[in-house]
DNA sequence: CTGAAAGCGCTAACAT
DNA sequence: ATGTTAGCGCTTTCAG
């Protein structure tokens, strides 16, 4: 690997002259401009990161911690983030916290020891301390798709709130007085937003609301819906609260042949691939994924070259309501 | 940050003994070791990265990079990978080359002079010297799903001609002579396999082959299977080279009503979620994904164990044909 | 078994 | 505008 003194030694110059061109840190005559280009070229020079790290200057690479990069919507959001960082001339270190609070606290201390130039993070937990020390350290954090509870530091969201309340209004809207919700039973951020807007909806229209929390706590989609439906007051239409719970709901429903939209009507949060292929094609609600990541690697590209006490930004994303068939519409 | 020269002024021992007890280089008295691990443990010491690797020592990074993060099979391929390498102490470095052969080639290089330990690829071209100089630069190459032309490599891969030899004769065994063949229409291994592993069970039944090509370059699935399907001969069955090709015919077969599987039956290659919601649900080829990037994995930190000449292993992996009703039976 | 010194490639700070 | 020096944190080499 040559070296930037070896470029300095063909061109004839100084190694500052070269670190100088390479970098643009300062005016350099055009003539010794040209002939560090040369050698450069001659010898294909590049620089070694490794060194600029040990002397202190911030790297060129960014931290990206999701949950699960298995699940098509992280997935999305993680290619839309690394496209945008690379070209920016950033590379990306990228873990899966596999929805593990203790996994992602690791995680973040070795990106930070790593070097990281900032942190983009899906987070997952509740006690955020690293990240806390993250930004100590001097890496900025930006949080994607949820914020980070208790912590001071840029987000990127959706409007997951305004959006359930506008699905469920819509449920309400075609004559359903007896909605269910079903969702997570985890302490996610999303999650508690999006039966907000649920509630919030039941109320204005002067119904009652029923909440029913699936999950490794409480029960399979299954179980905790046969027994929702079969409640005296039995709904006639579902808000499922995240694409994964609403397959499994519609798996349910076929299971038992319950006719939609006719006998139940749905509408699920996410869009999914199979939302367009099953019959009733489904209506859902669809967040913009791409843009998520886009934004997210732009946001954290911005924050970098500011001063770092500026003030965090949150930015909130709108989610569009897909009409299809499901909802009785 | 705390610095080796830092633990071994509190432990009152000299800096290399503090680097023998954290690399384990040498035998160092218990008395010594003892003192130096009580002052990692009080500073919390973590060592630098940056300064090993300018020293030349290995990186604990692993590259990886495939074609698109938001495809489901390459993101749970990473998932696994990702997870399998962390557990031996290496992040990985990922990179989606969005199915472009340039870029591919940018980021292996980007990727190699920042110094990985080795480099996890799904190759997408034919022109391969970027990885024949990382391989000379010293960085292992693993190749994942495809092997990589014209080189040297661990490769990890699954049976797709002999799945989908079994495939097409399952389709002859249940009476189809007139089996159309719908596949992506670039130049990829594992497509090029699976066409082969068609056109052999066809040959060997005595039947015709009429492969459809479907992509950029030849046009959309809609758009040519209402050609072929429509052709004198016209076809009975369907084998799907891909699970977004297999959605593409699903989608088509819905729009214009075509009864699956008494008018047209169906094979797909790929388990894909949708697969077991629609009606009838679709008989599929399933790869063990999460066994490919794991395993993958581990032949990479195998790899980094060995000699530098040891010969490269290539391995298949087995797939499974999932009998749903889509295929008649 | 242990320590001291040299230097990996780069850039901030100082000198010219 | 350009060159020289020092040192980031670590490990290899050599001496004790």
């Amino acid at each position: 690997m040559p070296t930037l003194a070896d470029v300095a030694k063909i061109a004839g110059v100084g190694v500052m002259s070269v670190s100088r061109v390479v970098n643009g840190t300062r005016r350099v005559s055009p003539e010794v401009e040209r002939k560090v280009l040369a050698a450069i070229e001659k010898i294909g020079y590049q620089p070694n990161e490794a060194a600029r790290i040990l002397k202190g200057t911030k790297s060129s690479v960014l931290g990206l911690i999701v949950p699960d990069l298995a699940d098509p919507f992280f997935g999305a959001c993680c290619n839309a983030i690394q496209e945008a960082a690379w070209d920016a001339g950033y590379m990306t270190l990228m873990a899966a916290s596999g929805h593990r609070e203790e996994l992602e606290r690791r995680e973040t201390k070795v990106m930070v020891q790593r070097h990281v130039a900032g942190l983009l993070v899906v987070p997952i937990g509740s006690q955020n301390d690293h990240f806390l020390e993250a930004q100590k350290a001097g890496v900025p954090v930006v949080a994607i798709d949820r914020p980070i509870k208790h912590l001071e530091s840029d987000s990127l969201t959706v409007d997951n709130l305004a959006a359930s309340f506008r699905a469920t209004q819509h449920l309400v809207d075609h004559g359903h007085r007896n909605i269910l919700c079903v969702a997570d039973d985890e302490r996610i951020y999303t999650k508690e937003e999006r039966v907000s807007g649920y509630c919030r909806a039941m109320r204005e229209a002067g119904l009652a609301t029923t909440v029913c929390l699936v999950g490794p706590m409480t029960g399979s989609v299954a179980d905790q819906l046969s027994i929702a439906l079969k409640a005296t007051s039995s709904p006639t239409a579902i808000f499922a609260a995240n694409n994964l719970v609403g397959v499994d709901v519609l798996r349910y429903l076929q299971r038992y042949s319950v006719r939609v939209p006719d006998n139940i009507a749905l509408i699920c949060f996410d869009d999914f691939s199979a939302a367009t292929l099953v019959s009733p094609t489904i209506t859902v609600i669809q967040q913009p994924v791409a843009e998520l990541g886009q934004r997210a690697a732009q946001m954290m590209l911005e924050r970098l070259k500011m001063p770092a006490d500026a003030p965090p930004s949150r930015v909130v994303l709108s989610t569009q309501l897909i009409i299809r068939k499901s909802c009785g519409c």
